[in-house]
DNA sequence: CAACAGATTCTCT
DNA sequence: GAGAATCTGTTGT
């Protein structure tokens, strides 16, 4: 298992999303692999960053490679990973991850994996710990519609890996 | 300043 | 499938 280097998340989002999957994100010493992800750039009408920065979205528009976690509906948390370069206003959010020993309902959801691995605004602008395991084999992402908001529904965002390599990363299409 | 929509989830129907 | 919980940012009066 080795740590992901600096230069993973200096990429536009859409190009390191897909990559995060079957990846593992280590949070308070446990590891979680990353199942669901969604990129949201700042042309994105549906993005934070698409306004321009505001106090929530801040550490959106900071260093790629460290943690921008936000309050959604006044009471979940949701945790993205900040990508491209300083200032560009782009994050991947983490949609669901496989816990071992973790029911997936869970982990599968953003608001329910930040609940499960105790993830609240106090991450927001962290490092992220990002890891490759090594033994994971290669697979096919799955592009499909996003969920949850109103603008730009089909931009194809939104990736998981297959449902038979992951029990329980199938929800919503 | 009031109203509303929102990158969600849970409970009850 | 509808409604609630209730923080943040945007828009309208």
């Amino acid at each position: 298992m080795r740590r992901l280097p600096a230069t993973f998340a200096e990429a536009d989002a859409t190009e390191v999303a897909p990559r995060l999957l079957n990846q593992l994100m280590r949070v308070d010493g446990r590891l979680a692999r990353i199942t669901e992800v969604e990129a949201y750039t700042a042309d994105d009408p549906a993005s934070h960053s698409f306004r321009g920065r505001t106090q929530r979205n801040a550490a959106m528009f900071g260093p790629p490679g460290h943690w921008y976690v936000y309050l959604i509906y006044g009471l979940h948390h949701c945790v993205n990973l900040v990508t491209g370069a300083e200032g560009d206003g782009q994050a991947v959010l983490i949609r669901a991850v496989e816990l071992p020993g973790t029911p997936s309902a869970r982990t599968v959801g953003p608001g329910r994996l930040t609940r499960e691995l105790g993830i609240d605004r106090s991450w927001d602008g962290r490092l992220a710990e990002l890891f490759d395991d090594g033994v994971a084999p290669p697979l096919m992402p799955i592009v499909t519609p996003r969920v949850g908001i109103s603008q730009a529904v089909d931009w194809p965002r939104r990736w998981m890996v297959p449902p038979q390599a992951s029990a329980g990363s199938q929800r919503n299409q």
